[in-house]
This record gives structure tokens, sequence and C-alpha cells, in this order.
RNA sequence: GUGUUCGUAGCUCAGCUGGAUAGAGCAACGGCCUUCUAAGCCGUGGGUCGGGGGUUCGAAUCCCUUCGAGCACGCCA
């Protein structure tokens, strides 16, 4: 469907072309003056120097064009050279109307589909989810969600933490403990159980404990080392144990995800890339591009624009031991290999930015991808406490992202039981959608790019720009279609002209859909759907409480109540389905 | 030191490629429930957009400079 504001634009430019104007100056904008008017066009003031005349007597030559004009209510020149616009209701409502029938609420879909696929989550295998891994989750889970809804093919990649010196920590530890183990015994030349060695709890607890002995005990890090290098080189008993921690590890991250209402496409890991390394280092080296530095190969990934020093891409370490620019250039090999994307997109922290150049340099230019393919970086901000500084537990800590998502499930619950028509176990349920919305909705509703303050009194408030209040309004639009349906149709109901100031603003509201959505999609910016809602609440909240909605006399009139309630509600589902998560029935 | 992001109301933040009186929310204060969920709505107060200079008919927005904060700067991921 061809957007409204385009059909304005579209009406101007005609104006513009008719009075002898040049039609790229009909551009028409929303209003930053609601007070004067619902849209405007800016074109006059700045056709005035090409044209030698003044703006406001160019508004008025348009203005002659679009007098009668049954898409306006009115138009109007002011001042300088402003002209301001008000859309006829009649033409809204019809409009509006369409949407309501359209089954994507007008929304078209691009007409070039592309392969992205987005990287993110990354957690550590044998180490559990903590905050600093909720933004990755979250950002990545709704521009995946954007951009599958515009249209586009993409996969979502998790990208474990599964390689490296972890992986030999892990193996020291436990041939410390359970040196029986087969796994340990180089003569072992039989099938290896199919059941671990360890649970999941166990796990995580084994790798801080490794990890701290080795900073103390030269001897425990250097056997860390060897076993790091002896998985690297594909010691049979140790690639055994290696499944194990992924087997284990994976299912448990897919409950914490479930949780979170994110999902990934693919669970391949850091250790997924390690066969791809060999013949990609050789290709550097036949390239000419690798070399030897300081002891290490690298290759040089700075240009000439380059205001400051972008030091070399380290491909190999002076020991010959590969790094995390080899895994992520390695990783880019496959991906280009079995899904040939259009963009890669990385939704990590902030700080791994220079990192990322290198590797997007690097890769380019040794024709891992091609030039045409967009890799982009997309980098998120701190998460910080309420004291402004990284957030951090009580004693300072870092935090597990269960217990920040229990503490706010408390919370909620106990709010919920205010409503004393709830039953506790409804109530348990309920909490635990609202919670979740309080929580990503928090986040997403800041720039991604940005830090901010994880403010949980302020999220799980519902007063104010919140998930709860962006559910309390879905939940009050679904209460009274829910008495409406009790003994009423709701197929084949049409969208009236709006009859009151509240009616006509709601409409205008939903009417930026699809522009709020592809907005949203091509910054990224999963904060441009919050800030739409937030938007379509608002003028909601007015609309209802001001209509008196069910008691209406005219049965027509409640007809058409009821279809704009039910395209409001489809809409504000849609957008928060696309930040990834849902509303309860009640609350 | 170099680079980078940022500095808007007491607090948390919007302000798109420069445009009409700088906007929300929270907090403060004052109203609105015999009627669809008051987790709501209405209203009031609160700003020399860090400072200075420049470009422009017009600057929170662009350029320069200065002050202040965060972050990153070859063998950890």
């Amino acid at each position: 469907m061809e957007q409204l504001i385009e059909i304005i634009s579209d009406e101007v430019k005609g104006a513009f072309n008719k009075s002898g104007y040049d039609e790229r100056y009909g551009n028409v904008t929303l209003s930053n003056r609601p007070d004067l008017c619902e849209f405007q066009c800016n074109g006059a003031m700045a056709a005035a120097k090409e044209y030698k005349k003044a703006p406001i007597m160019i508004a008025e030559d348009v203005l002659k064009e679009l007098e009668d004009n049954d898409i306006f209510e009115s138009v109007e020149a002011i001042k300088p050279g402003f002209l301001n616009f008000k859309v006829s209701n009649a033409f809204l409502g019809k409009y509006v109307d369409k949407m309501h029938e359209d089954e994507d609420f007008g929304f078209e879909k691009t007409k070039n589909p592309l392969t992205i696929m987005i990287d993110y989550g990354g957690p550590n295998v044998a180490k559990p989810l903590h905050v600093g891994h909720l933004r990755s989750a979250v950002i990545g889970e709704s521009v995946k969600r954007i951009s599958r809804y515009v249209g586009h093919n993409v996969i979502g990649d998790v990208h474990l933490g599964d390689w490296g010196l972890q992986m030999g920590l892990i193996i020291t530890e436990l041939k410390l403990r359970k040196p029986e183990l087969c796994y340990f015994d180089e003569n072992y030349d039989g099938e290896y159980p199919t059941e671990a060695p360890f649970t999941i709890s166990e796990l995580e607890e084994i790798y801080p404990t490794a990890s701290g002995k080795s900073k103390e005990d030269e001897e425990y890090k250097e056997a860390a080392l060897k076993a790091t290098k002896e998985l690297q080189a594909g010691r049979r008993g140790y690639r055994a144990l290696l499944n194990h921690i992924l087997t284990i590890s994976v299912g448990d991250l897919k409950k914490n995800y479930e949780k979170l209402n994110v999902s990934f496409d693919l669970w391949k890991g850091e250790s997924d890339a390690q066969e791809y390394i060999p013949d990609m280092v050789q290709l550097m080296k036949d390239k000419g591009l690798a070399y030897e530095s300081e002891g290490a190969l690298v290759v040089d990934v700075k240009e000439e624009t380059d205001k400051k020093e972008v030091p070399p891409c380290m491909i190999l370490k002076s020991d010959g031991a590969s790094l995390y620019t080899t895994t992520d250039l390695a990783t880019l090999v496959w991906r280009v290999k079995d899904y040939n994307p259009d963009r890669i997109i990385y939704v990590v922290d902030n700080r791994q930015e220079m990192h990322f150049i290198q590797v997007f340099r690097c890769a380019k230019k040794a024709g891992i991808v091609r030039d045409d393919v967009s890799l982009e970086f997309l980098g998120f901000g701190t998460m910080n406490g309420p004291d402004g500084k990284p957030f951090k537990t009580r004693d300072g800590g870092v935090m597990r992202l269960e217990f920040l998502l229990d503490e706010i499930n408390d919370k909620m619950y106990n709010k919920i039981l205010d409503n004393d028509t709830i039953e506790k176990s409804e109530a348990k349920e309920v909490a635990k959608i609202v919670s979740l919305a309080a929580v990503k909705y928090g986040d997403l509703s800041n720039q991604a790019s940005k830090d901010y303050i994880f403010d949980v009194e302020k999220f799980t408030s519902s007063e104010g720009n919140t998930g709860p209040y962006i559910l309390y309004t879905i939940v009050r639009i679904k209460s009274i279609l829910n008495k409406y349906k009790a003994d009423n149709n709701i197929d084949n109901l049409h969208i009236d002209t709006p009859d009151s100031g509240s009616a006509k603003k709601l409409m205008l509201e939903l009417v930026k859909f699809q522009n709020a959505v592809v907005s949203a999609y091509e910054d990224n910016a999963p904060s441009k759907i919050c800030a739409y809602i937030y938007d379509v609440c608002d003028a909601f909240n007015h609309f209802y409480h001001e209509t008196k909605i069910l008691s209406c006399d005219d049965e027509d009139k409640k007809k058409g109540y009821i279809a704009l309630l039910i395209l409001t509600k489809d809409i504000l589902e849609q957008c928060i389905d696309l930040l990834g998560f849902s509303a309860p029935e009640r609350m």
C-alpha cells in the first residue's frame, strides 16, 4: 500500500510542477508543529533562491493548485513560506480502513530479499550467562525479527565462545579431579561414553576454579596451555570432552535463551571455524598479505584516510597459535561458503570496534568476502547500574543474568497480585510475560550504541515509557474486545471517519507503521519501534479516555470503534513481537 | 599521547539530511474513578541545548576552538 505521506507528497509535488516549480521542492514531512498542522512542506523556502522569489509567493502559487483537493481538510501558506496541511477525515478514515483489511496493515515487504546473517548472543560454553550477555541477545533478536518482517532471509547465529584457553583450563581441572577417566588415557582407542562425566552445575564451578588456579600456579597454567594446544591439535580424548562440554552447555543455554524469548537458527561456535584456518593462513601468505612482525604473522589493514593508527591484523601469535581475529576470519570463510550472505551484522560490545575494523578490512583484502558484502558492526553500549557505573552485584561481582531476571520477576509478581481478580497461578505466568517486557523494552528503548542505566525501579514501573505501560495499554484493548466478542461478531467491521480529535490522532499514528518499521530496519534500530509504540499507546489512551466504546448508543459507530481497536491492537502486538516479547490477556 | 563516542529540565532520555515558540517520561505540585482495567487521563512549574567563536535569511543540529566524562589503542576473548 502506498504510504499516506507519499500520497500527500505526490499531490504537493504535482502542485509545484503545475505552478512552474521543480517538483523536488514538494516533499512533505510530518509536522513539527502539531498545533498548527499534521503535515508540512518547507520546499517553498528552499525554492526561493532558485526562483529569486519570496518564499511566501511560491507557497501561495502552490496553494492555489491544491485548493479543491479532497485529500485535504485544509491547506495554508504561512509566514516565511511554510505550507501546512491537514488531511481530510473522510480520506484518513478510508485509508486506515484499508490498512485494517490488509493482512500486514498495508506494509509492503521488500522487493529485494537479501540473505542477512546476524551474529549475536556470543555466550561462552561452561559459563553461565551474566548481565553482559543481555544486550547482545535482546538487540540481536529484535534486529533479526525486524529484518525478517521486512522480508529478508535472516539467519541468526549464536557464535559460541567454545575455543581457546578456557577449554584447556577445564580439561586440566577435570584431569586433576578424575584422572581415571578414559579421556585422559592416551592409549585408549575404544569408543567414548555417550554420557558426560559432569553436570552443568559442576561445569560452571570448574571453570572459575581452574581460572583462579592458573593465575597463581605457573605449573597449572602450563598444563592448561598444553591441553589447549593438544585440543587444537586434535587429541581424541580432548575432542570427546569438548563435545560433552558443548552438549551440556548448549542444552542449558538454549533453556536460558528460551526464557528470554531468544532463539538462534545456528548454534555454531568458534570451534567450527578451526578447520578453515590452515588454508586461510596459506591463502594470505600466497597473496603476499601476511608477513612476520615481532614474531607474529600479521596483515596490514591501515588505509590512507585513517586518522589514527590502525594496528595490523594479527593472524597467528608468535608461538604459532591462532587467536580471536583468526577465528573470526575463519568463521567468515564458512559463512560465505555455506550461506553466501549479502550482509553480516555483528551485535557486539562497542569496545570491540577496533577488532572488527581489522577483521572486516582483512577479510575484504584477502578476498574472503566479496567487496559488495556488507559487514556491519552494531556495537552496543555498557549497561550501567543506577549509580552510572557498570552493573555489578552488591559485593562487586558479575551478576548472573538469571538472578537479575528473577529479581524483576518477583517485583512484577507482587504488583500483579495487587489486582485481586487474578489467581496466584495466573499471576505467575503473567509476571513472566510482563517482566520480560520490562527488561527488553527498558533496553531496546535506548539507542543501542549508547550506554544506558539499568534501573529496575524505572523499568518495572507502569508509569511512563516502559514495557509494563505498553502491555497495560494492549491489555485494556483486549479486555474491551473480549467483552464485545462475547455476544457480537467481529468479522467484516469497518473503520469509520474519525469523529473526534483523539480518534484522528490515533489514526495518524497508526498510519506511520510502515515508516517506523522500515526506518528501524534501515538503521538497525529497535529503539525506533519503541518510540513508535509509545506514541501509539499515548494516542490510544487519550482516545480511550474520552470515548465510550461499549456503551456507545450508535451501533454503527460502535462497530467502527471496535474495528479501530482491532487495528490498534494488531499493530501494537506486531510491534512488540518485533521487539521480542508479547502481551498477556490480563494483568 | 592518539583516536573515538558523548555533554539538552533536578533525574533518565528524544530531537531525521539546519527551519516556525527546544520535546517526552520520572520526580514536585493541583485535579479526574456510581460507567469499557486509575498499572490510566488532564493541568502547573522547571532549559542562556557544557563554554567561546564562525558559516547561514535561520544552528541543539554544520565547521573551528576550549573544558569535562566514558571507551579503545599487536600476541586475552
